[in-house]
This record gives C-alpha cells, structure tokens and sequence, in this order.
DNA sequence: TATGAATGAGGATTCATTCAT
DNA sequence: TATGAATGAATCCTCATTCAT
C-alpha cells in the first residue's frame, strides 16, 4: 500500500486486486471445508472447524457459501470441469480402442491418487438422501460431467465396434459398465474399507478388471490372452 | 427366565413364554430401526422415531440396545445374514459355474427389488465419508458379510478355474470386480439418479454387465457367444 | 412415595399423580415464559432465560412446546376462555342497559388490572406481522374469544335500542367502536406509554369515555348529564 | 468539501453542491429504511436490506446515522413531522369545531390510506411489548409527535366548549378518547384481522364513531341527530 | 421391566457494527 | 467519503442418553 508508485503489472503478486483477494480467500475456506468435509463427512463436520481451518470467523463463511450443503457442493464441484477436459486428453486418436480404454482407466486411476477428495462428486448424486436435497444447478452440473465423461468411452468403444476389434454392443451401456466398475472400485478405495476386503492394490484390481471386460469385447480373446 | 422351570413347550400357545415375547419385542424394535436407519442414515437417524415406529418408550431402545451404534449393528446382522443365507441357497452344485453366476447376480437383483432398503448395508463403508464414521462393530459387521459374499462367489470362480471352463484368473479379485459391478449399478438405480444416466433398465444392464465378464472368463468365448 | 399406605384421596396433594405433575410444569414454563415475553417482547425474549426461570433445561421447554411462538401464543391463550365466561357473568338482566355497559367496561378494567400479562391476546393478531405467521388455530381461537365478547356487547346495546333507552344504531358496530377504544386505552396503559401521553388515570379516562358514548346514544342525553 | 470554493448557487443545476448530493443519499436511505422498518419492525428490520434498498452499500449507513436505532428515530422523525404538518393544516379556523374535527378525522383515514406505513409510527408505544425495548430517542420522538397531535385535537374541542357547541369537558381527555379510538380502528384494519371481525368499512366505522362522540359532546344532542 | 420426562451439550445461522482500503 | 469484507456474539433448536417412578 505503501509503495504505490510500483503498483504496476510487474506488482501483482505483491499487492493482488480486489477480486483475487477474495478469491484467495474462497480459496483458503474450500480448502479447509474440503479438509474436515472429506475427514468426517458432510454430516459431522463442523462449520467451526472449517472456519478456524481457514483462518477465518464462522460468520465469514456465510459471506461465501449460503449454508452448509451449498459449502460441500462447492468443495465438491471445484475441479470437475477440468477433469473432464484431461480425461479428453487423454484419448490419442493415434492408438488402437482397446489401448485407449486403457489410457483413460489408468487416466481416472491417477487423477484419483493426485486428487482424492475431489472424486466425491462422482458420488455426490448417490448420496443426496444424506447431503439433502441437492440445489437443481448442482444435479444439473454432476449429470452433465458424468455424461460427458460416459459419452466420451462410449466414442472410443464404438470407434473399436465400427473397427471391428470389438464384437458389437450397446456402446452405451458398455460405457455405464466400465465406468461404475471404475467408480465402485475407487469408492470402496476411497472410503478406507477394510483391507481385508481390499487384498490387491488398487490399480492391480482395476487393471485386471479392464482387461476382463476387453477379452469380454474382443471378437476373438484366446488371442489377446495368447499375446498377455 | 430363571423362576419359571416349567415354561416349557406345552405353553406355547397359551402364553408365550417370557423369552419369546422379549424376543418378539426385539424383533419390532429391530424394523423399525431398520426402515429409520435404511431411510436416513446412521448419523441423520432418530430414535425417537424408531421407538414410536415400534411401538415402545424410547427409554425401553436401551434395555434392548445398548446405544444407537449397537442398534445399527444388530440392523446390519439381521439383514446380512439372511441375505448371506439366501444367497447361499441359490447355489445349485449340480450347475455349471456360469451358470451358478447368473443365477447369483439374478438373486441379487431380484432380492434388492423385493427389499431395497436391506442394500443398504453394502453401502454403509461407501457412504462412511458423508454419514460419518460408523462404530467399530457396524465396519466389523458389514466387512464380515461383504467377505463372506465374496469368498462365495470366489468359490463358484474357482470351481469354474479347476473345471476348465475359466481361463485362470485371481478368483477372489474377479468376484470382487463382478461384486462391485452388481453393487455400483444398484447403488446407482436406488439413489434415483438421472434418467439421462440410465438408459436401459437396471435388469438388462446387470445381465449384459455379467455376461461381457462371463465371456471375458471364458477360454473361448466366441463359442459362447454363437451359443447364446 | 414412602408412606405409601396413605396414597388414598386424601393424599393427592401430597403425591401428585403423573398428568398432575406434568400440568405442574408446563405452568411453571409459562409462568416463566411470561415474564420474560411480557419483559422483553417476544423477539426479544431469551429462550434461556425462561427455562432458567423455570427451572428447567433448555430443552425441557421444547418437550411442552414446539418453538417459540407456540410457547408465545400458549402464553396468551392461558384464561383467555375464563374472561370471556367471566364477562357475561357480569350482565345482571336486571340492570339498565346503559348500567350493563358501565358494568361491562369496569369489569374489563378490573380484569385488565388483576391480570394484565394475559391481556396481550386481544392485540396477539394486530401484532401478527411482528410474531410471524400465527398458527391457524390460535388466529382461529382470538378471533372467537373477541367475537364472543363483542356479541355480548351488542347484545346489550340491541336490547337498549329495542327498550327505546338507547337511539337506534348498528349495534354491532358500536360495540366494535366501544371495544376498541377500551382495547385502545389498555393497550397504551399496558405498554407503559409515557406519563404525558396519560395524564389521567385509566380508570377516569375509560368511565368518561363510556359516558361520552352513552351520552352520544341516549335518546336525550341532556337528562343524562343533568342527572349525573 | 474544502478544496471547491465556487461550489455556490450558479453551479446548482449542472452540479449539485456537496451538501445537496449529501442530504439526497440521506434521503434515500431513510426512505428504503422506512419500508423497511415499517414492513418488519425494529427488532426485526435488517439494515442490509435497507442499505440494498437505498442502493448504498452497509457501511455507509453508519456514515449518515450512528446506529440502527438513530436511523429508526431519523425515521420517524420524517414522517411525524410531515403528519403533523399537514394534519395542522387540515385545520380551517372558519369552520365550526364539529367540522373540524370531522375534517382531522376525515384527513387521517385518508392519509393512512395513500401512507399505510407511515402510520407504524403512532403504534410504535403500543408494539414495544411484542418488539421490545425501544430506545429512548424512540420513544422521545413518538411521543412528541402524539403530544402534538393530542393537542391539535384538545385545541378544536376547546375552542367548542368556549363556544358552547360542546358541553364542558377535559378536552385533553377527549381528544385522547377519539384518537384512541381511531388508532385503534386503523391498527386493526392494517392488521389484516379477521373480515368477521370487521363487518362494515372503516371508513363507515370511523365516521359513525366521530359523529357518536360528537353526539355525546353535543349541549342538545337530540336536535343534532333530528337534523341528520 | 417399561416408561417417558428431563437433560444439556452441540451446531447452524443471523446480523449489527467495525475498519482497512 | 464510500465501500464491503470481516467479525463474533447471540440464539434457536435437536437428540442421544439417563434415571426416577
């Protein structure tokens, strides 16, 4: 503040506007949320918590989020677009289907390991008996993210179907298929069940089921096995 | 109990026995808690609820229970053994092992049809990061189901596996991803998700889903296939 | 609980029985409730303090009463019944009409000064906007108990004019004119306007206010004044 | 403020002078705090609101008034002050003091009518009970202003007794008497209470009062009501 | 044994007011 | 001077659990 004559592009990180400041702390609130939302659930968590995990007054929170469900949509909303835009990516049109297939479970795999909280929102539609009703915009969004991401395997597997690597199928619910399996074995990973009902890794477990479901397409899998 | 040493088998009819109206009163406690539990959640259930549900005091919950986390935990048994049982039943060692799977995969479904709110126990671990986390004993409890579940239908695998007719596989991990599937679609089905998200009907998306892994299983699938 | 042996008739008062116990508290709640809504207003008015007042916990109060506006508007309904019962009392058919409206309005003061707190129901639906919504059987149970009252009214008045001692008028509406400036005048009394604004007694103002009236329905009311 | 030295009358159209850019946001303010505060009462009224309403941000409130009970008497004050201006003006000395007073009777029906919400003001004593305490200044200010119009009124009925239109009487008192009873009539039909409970118009009703009390203050009433 | 009244800690939310920019 | 972000005290209400009867 002082040093007003610098205040010029060169500046920014030293004094951020307005709006970057508040974003900032947006920022610093979601985070902490993200913290207690995703270690006691949406239930247990405490607003308390939050906003001392944030740095900020319980009352400050509501200058951001109108309640508590509109905090937990939002921590689980933040990311899913860019999700969908890697998983895109993802697909090099240069490869084989089957390899693509691949690409995107180990795709969805790692994203997972780098950012854990945020696949929550996968289940977010599952769960809203528990959350509550969930705002119209927040389905709306949740949906459309999921189809998108459905749409996209779809693509690939049809691609393989006209190709004629895959024998024909509803690509459509091939997609749903491959995609819950993906989901349900990562949020049984993520909820910490019990190892005893985990024994293989994670991504051994979803590498083998993939493989599974490809020999189930393939036209003539002794061969693809042969080749294993 | 103890005063009455002739309350034995002639008096039945006449007067249940002391036990068995104690019995017959758990038993009420234990639907009503069911349909509250299944209904809301572990965090989000009231016992008030269940005790009017019952019939009884909310005070008389605790001469039956110690605490709501106990009474969870007699929910999930009751349920999950039966279920276990029945499931166990469908097994007929006279069929062959793809065919054991589909009568187990058409059990299930058809078993969630007829009481949907008893799947929720196969979502209680999922569901820990927004209910909250459940008592020692519930985890214990449902793990122990999911496991025995698990090595039933690892066991029909790896019979498969002995008798030729399954190409080699790790049978506890395949079960576990034919388990996940079949959870992960019902799962789905029961929170009401979009319809845009569910195209075909649960019962062919589960038959189609076991059928693409049958053949992934099978040595030569192609015979399969022409076969169906 | 001890002597046991002499929990006969007479010993009612000695061990009350449970509903008498239960009646017993909820009027220690509303005896509490009542000093401090009639303090402090109803928004104003501590939840806290009236269970302190009472003597019980905090949540004990929502055992008796939904919320607070319940607790409120049970506050106000208390001996609402009894008023209106005590009022026609008053009437002695033997009396002039004019004498039984002097009656009427003296027992409303005598009434008002024995147990002010309860008066606050006559203005509960001019005060709706500022309680909220009032439920619909309390709005239901005010309008009947004034309803009553203003018939009673009226009914005196009809039998003036049918007598030829009072000019002919719509009685109904100039008992609702009598009964709100009565309203009127306690209401400021009640809310302790400032002593400028009462400069006379409410006993004074009320009897000439009723002889103004009077006086503007007798037939000749120059007699009247002369003879009073 | 200091540095414009020409800010004199010439400038006024193109650009209004500081104070006036001053007195008009004041204005505004007052202005979306009296719907406001009249919508909600005190306790209730939320200076958000207000702020949004006058098109200002929060903060600024308190750089015109120094806290939520000022910005209320400011309030007040405004409106009383005009009232009681135009109610004086209502006031032809050439007319008789009857029709006087139908005149200032006639004038607050009708200008309760265009200003509903003005007209808190005047219940504002009557309330506190249900809003609680008011502050000081509040109460100061209102009862000025009924002072002021109690006088008015005490002045047309003195003036009648002078004169001998009226019979001798505490003209002080009567003019409460008839506020009294026109408040009293207003606050009832503002509230919205019960139609059951309000059979003829009020204006009707007011009227039909006026001329009671008239009646009653008459020296020959008899004649009076022949005349009519 | 059954009851149900009582408890009281706990948590979400509101809003007048302050103050750095 | 105007802003609006931040504050945090205040308060209503819930509900698992206890215990006297």
């Amino acid at each position: 503040m002082s040093r007003i004559g610098t205040d010029e592009e060169g500046a920014v990180a030293a004094r951020p506007r307005r709006g970057e400041k508040r974003a900032l702390q947006r920022q610093r609130i979601l985070e902490s949320a993200r913290g207690v939302f995703f270690r006691d659930g949406f239930m247990a968590a405490n607003l308390d918590e939050v906003a001392q995990g944030a740095g900020v007054a319980k009352g400050t929170l509501y200058r951001y989020f109108e309640n508590k469900a509109e905090l937990y949509v939002a921590v689980l909303s933040v990311n899913g677009d860019a999700f969908e835009r890697k998983m895109r990516e993802t697909i090099d049109p240069a490869l084989a289907p089957a390899e693509q297939v691949r690409r995107m479970s180990r795709f969805y795999i790692e994203h997972w390991t780098a950012h854990r909280e945020y696949f929550q929102i996968f289940w977010a539609l599952e769960n809203e008996p528990v959350i509550g009703e969930l705002p119209d915009a927040v389905v709306a969004q949740v949906t459309t993210l999921w189809e998108q991401c459905l749409e996209l395997l779809a693509g690939v597997l049809e691609r393989g179907v006209r190709e004629g690597v895959f024998v024909a199928h509803d690509c459509w619910e091939v997609a749903n298929i491959l995609w819950t399996l993906g989901n349900g074995l990562i949020q049984r990973e993520s909820a910490q069940a019990p190892r005893s009902l985990r024994r293989n890794s994670l991504e051994q477990v979803f590498e083998d089921a993939v493989e599974l479901v490809l020999r189930g397409l393939s036209p003539a899998p002794a061969r693809i096995s042969a080749a294993s």
